[in-house]
RNA sequence: GGCGCGGUAGCCAAGUGGUAAGGCCGAGGUCUGCAAAACCUCUAUGCGCCGGUUCAAUUCCGGCCCGCGCCUCCA
């Protein structure tokens, strides 16, 4: 089998395949902003390229798939985040950098194998500005930033085929003043590859051949996929928003500069939506991840409903959806616990990942999954299951989420009182008592040998 | 205005030129005093609308309606 997926340059269904002598396949991944916690969105292409790096390792061997996904930790929003809670900007990085690296943990995803910050690389993204200064690609502007000239680079717009980025009628920027400083660029599209210090800046400046300031966010990604995995890689991934001008101006820097293709594919997941519409603050639509354990939803299932769309199709994320996914996810719970460790080897789960293989069809590989595991005959292997969950990155080891709110002492007595009452065969009084138990806003579970108290579901 | 995507059962969501996977919810049943759980059974003659091609279209083509995203920091 071979993983296929969809290359947003070429527009087609490709193979993914290593290209350099030693096997190893490389690709980079466009990580996180750490100014905030990140939001289920954001989320939900992380969780997708897990999956992709899951089969990945089951394609090619775990020490031969190369995974690298930056942390942004320098820019607008980090910057005007640390001077607004007057710290520096090292410390509010870190914080939401260390928060982004549980809540993907709890999420069940596995860490790149190589996550580079952007400030930690400011000699290598000069460097390359640098490289592109003496190519004839950038330009110092009047106030001391350098700028991509676009101009200078034929193939622009081949990504996102966009060749004219004048403003149009109707447009988003219409009607609006174009960017502050475009007055300082030769062109409005030409961006920054370096922007020079400003006092709103404070503290976090660079030196430079150009002056003190700061790397523009788009040379972060070129100067740092070159580092760690050289000039041409396999796959670039990313949010379907980062289209452009983010990749596309990846590509221009990157070839410009190095004189070689940059990525020989290109993936992007499209976007979470909720109650219909992107996430914004705006909207008041946004979900963290502790938004949605604090109304007693688990990771898992969180994970479970970010990968029950096609990731190339817009998702309707619904808290319903996490119920269901909880759901889904007790049975497969149940079923784990019924299957033989090891019967005769067949691949039972095959179709699972065959259904991940063919350019990540996850709610196709789910419902073969259940298909698989609803057959009357035969008995699937334990392996087989397994490595469907790996691929998947189900762990299924992790508890449902419940809220273990303690029952205040009147509720408890009135359960003591209702569970005497059905031990002494009193069926009358103990039904009345569940149903006071129910209205005071409390379920009552029996089992053989006790009683456990839950808050009643809405 | 430009570029792109989508409209499949109550909800979510795959898929195919030959008659609709799966999950959730719901209904019935088995089992337990009841409830919960578990297990079994059932649940779209139809895939936005109108035309066209075809022996056959939800699946291809054209038009229309509706929704969403990008073009501005953004996964």
């Amino acid at each position: 089998m071979a993983i296929k997926l969809f290359d947003s340059l070429s527009r087609e269904v490709r193979e993914l395949t290593p290209s350099h002598a030693d096997g190893v396949f490389r690709f980079y991944n466009c990580g996180p902003t750490v100014y905030a916690p990140a939001h289920i969105g954001n989320f939900r292409t992380f969780v997708v390229n897990d999956v992709l790096r899951r089969l990945l390792e089951l394609e090619f061997g775990p020490d031969k798939v190369k995974h690298v996904r930056n942390v942004t930790d320098v820019d607008d929003k980090t910057i005007k985040r640390a001077r607004d809670e007057n710290r520096s900007l090292a410390a509010v990085t870190q914080q939401w950098t260390d928060k982004f690296h549980a809540d993907c943990a709890a999420l069940n995803c596995l860490p790149p194998h190589v996550e580079p910050t952007a400030t930690g690389h400011i000699r290598e993204q000069v460097d390359m500005i640098d490289c592109l200064m003496r190519h004839g690609n950038a330009y110092r502007a009047a106030d001391g930033s350098v700028y991509f000239k676009v101009s200078s680079f034929s193939n622009y717009g081949r990504l996102s085929r966009v060749k004219e980025r004048e403003l149009q009628p109707g447009s988003a920027l219409a009607g609006k003043s174009q960017a502050v400083d475009a007055d300082e660029k030769e062109d409005g599209s030409d961006f920054a590859l370096w922007k020079a210090h400003k006092p709103d800046d404070g503290e976090n400046r660079w030196e430079s051949p150009w002056g003190p300031g700061r790397p523009g966010w788009h040379i972060e990604c070129s100067a740092m996929s070159k580092k760690h995995l050289g000039d041409t890689i396999d796959l670039h991934t990313g949010g379907v928003d980062l289209l452009f001008p983010h990749h596309e101006n990846e590509i221009a820097q990157s070839e410009c500069c190095n004189g070689v293709q940059f990525s020989r594919q290109w993936y992007h997941s499209e976007h979470l939506l909720v109650d219909g519409k992107k996430m914004s603050k705006s909207l008041g639509n946004l979900y963290t991840l502790d938004d949605l354990v604090a109304k007693g939803f688990s990771p898992m299932a969180i994970r479970y409903a970010l990968l029950a769309g096609h990731p190339r199709k817009q998702l309707n994320f619904t808290l319903d959806s996490l119920h269901a996914a909880e759901k889904a996810l007790a049975t497969l719970r149940a079923h784990r616990a019924a299957l033989a460790p090891a019967a005769a080897a067949h691949d039972a789960f095959a179709p699972v990942i065959a259904a991940l293989q063919d350019d990540l069809n996850t709610p196709a590989a789910l419902g073969a999954l259940f298909t698989i595991l609803n057959r009357k005959e035969g008995q699937p292997d334990l392996a087989s299951f397994d490595r469907a969950m790996f691929a998947l990155g189900f762990d299924l080891s992790a508890k449902t989420a419940a809220p273990k709110a303690d029952a205040p002492p009147e509720i408890a007595a009135l359960a003591e009182k209702r569970w005497a009452a059905k031990q002494a065969k009193d069926f009358a009084t103990a039904d009345a008592l569940r149903k006071e138990l129910a209205a005071a806003g409390w379920t009552m579970l029996d089992r053989k040998d006790g009683y456990s108290l839950e808050p009643a579901k809405k």
